[in-house]
RNA sequence: GUCCCGUUCGUCUAGAGGCCUAGGACACCAGCCUUUCACGUUGGUAACACGGGUUCGAAUCCCGUACGGGACGCCA
């Protein structure tokens, strides 16, 4: 049997990193037993979907890769067979009409709850003459859910768990109104479609008891289920639209790699021994639904951080280039080739360095434009400093710049001529070169940056009392 | 309220009765490396929710309690 599973957003909110990891672990299950993997937009809420939401999901699964065998399909076009489904169940005597007003119902339920039992429909309409029925009424229809015995789920992750049918009432599958319900609409999709593995999230634990009973009533297959635990926020509640749930999209403004972000959903939640980094080719050797904890797990940002850290260090440099480009353009226009060299040169050293890719653009932008002084490596440029450095420029006037080695010598020996440790020089020669007092290593930034602009900036250095003034007054 | 699910360092997890003096990762602290910052590296702080069983032996099995989560809709 070939293993077919789906993603089934309702596109009335965003694309959280909740979703994203369903999303994921659907994928990576059907890739790893060699199956097909499916996409359904629950569209069905007609009032609360948003075309936007639809892109916003298709846009990140795109991002992060996981995207579907076929083109997505839309709840919302399979509404006659949903209809068609329903009418054979109640020609087979397997669902009734009901026709409780809502305000019956409402009382039903406040009884109920009054009386310390759990809200249910007492099932009144279940088996009477539909010759009684009410004029001018429109019916819902309703499952003739079996009322004794139980109803048990095999799940994958869960493990066995089975409620007392008594506990369960008769759902509605049509309403008044002839549309149908998500839980048989569900139902009835991922039948046609041929779902065998239903991967979702355990809010939709007890909701499967009743789509079992929808199966059974029509004497299909029930595919198997795995509910996967939820991803709560940095506070421990529930994701919500108001609550720390992001869109996927805002990771990557923010500079995170889709591998990166895929690797930690797949760690939140899922184990295999100690590793931590883990490759999408890894990931579906090695996922086994099985090893989806049973627990809910809290986002945590520095952990993302870090292993977007990890990914960014073994990205492709052009791939990184043209993505600091992209956002270096944004603040300063077009880049040259002379910037785009430069990044290059520079770029095995500010990967290094960077968390995210935010960070590596920042971290590139002195290559591309003069700096900005920030206040502790303006203090680092004193008049005395400043002669020390014009009289550095004279040396490097002569100084071949397309060796570090070379670069690092001549910096070695004017330090040892001027009685200074390296340190003494390289870092003036730092903060007038970046404006900061922190860089990649200082024979590889003027490698970078070049003879001519080094000098030149070396000649034209602001005047920057003002900076250190302030920094003085700071204490 | 009823039903269902869960609970190992702050966080993510490893752990399928003896391999556990409970391992790894992030974060945090200290040291080393060093031209700054990172990287790297060495070490450290830190957890089996609680109470009863079962067993020669329990983080692992059973029961209860507490706490957390989810579901109970003519929403999805």
């Amino acid at each position: 049997m070939t293993v077919i599973t789906r993603f089934a957003p309702s596109p009335t909110g965003l694309l959280h990193i909740g979703g994203a990891r369903t999303a994921l672990y659907n994928f990576l299950f059907s890739r790893h037993h060699g199956g097909k993997f499916l996409l359904r937009i629950e569209d069905t809420d007609r009032a609360r979907s948003t075309e936007e939401a639809v892109r916003v999901i298709l846009e990140g699964l795109e991002w992060l890769g996981i995207t579907p065998d076929e083109p997505p399909l839309f709840q919302s076009t399979r509404f006659a067979r949903h209809v068609e489904v329903a009418h054979q169940l109640l020609a087979a005597g397997k669902a009734y009409r009901c026709y409780c007003t809502p305000e019956e119902l409402a009382e039903m339920r406040e009884r109920a709850l009054r009386e310390g039992r759990a809200p249910r429909y007492d099932g009144r309409w279940r088996n009477r003459d539909p010759s009684e029925a009410p004029p001018g009424v429109a019916p819902a229809i309703r499952l003739k859910a079996p009322q004794e015995g139980e109803t048990v789920v095999e799940d994958l992750v869960q493990g066995t768990v089975r409620v007392a049918n008594a506990e369960l009432d008769d759902m509605i599958l049509l309403r008044s109104d002839g549309t149908p319900t998500y839980l048989h609409a569900v139902v009835v999709d991922d039948h046609d479609m041929g779902i065998t593995h239903v991967i979702r999230g355990d809010d939709h634990l007890t909701n499967t008891f009743r789509q079992i009973q929808i199966y059974r009533a029509m004497g299909w297959e029930v595919p198997r289920f795995a509910h996967i635990p939820l991803i709560h926020g940095a506070d421990g509640k529930k994701l919500s639209k108001r609550h720390g749930a992001v869109s996927v999209l805002e990771f990557r403004e923010q500079g995170y790699l889709p591998e990166a972000l895929c690797n930690y959903l797949l760690r939140l939640g899922w184990g295999h021994g100690d590793l931590e980094v883990i490759s999408r080719e890894e990931a579906i050797r090695l996922f086994d639904i099985k090893d989806v904890g049973r627990a809910p797990a809290r986002m945590d940002y520095a952990k993302l951080t870090h292993l977007n850290a990890v990914w960014l260090r073994r990205a492709d440099d052009e791939r990184l280039l043209a993505e600091i480009e992209a956002r270096l353009a944004l603040r300063f226009g077009p880049l040259t080739e002379t910037h785009r060299a430069r990044i290059r040169a520079l770029l095995p050293e500010l990967k290094e360095r960077a968390k995210t890719l935010n960070d590596l653009a920042e971290a590139a932008s002195f290559l591309i434009t003069r700096p900005e002084f920030e206040p502790k490596a303006a203090a680092l440029l004193d008049a005395s400093r400043r002669a020390l450095l014009a009289r550095l420029a004279a040396r490097l006037a002569e100084t071949p710049f397309e060796d570090r080695a070379t670069l690092h010598e001549t910096l070695r020996q004017f330090a040892e001529a001027e009685g200074l440790k390296l340190g003494e020089v390289a870092q003036p020669l730092r903060a007038a070169l970046t404006g900061r007092t922190t860089s990649p290593p200082i024979d590889a930034t003027l490698a970078a940056l070049g003879r001519e602009e080094t000098l030149a900036r070396l000649k034209a250095l602001p005047p920057l009392e003002e900076a250190v003034e302030t920094l003085r007054d700071r204490g």
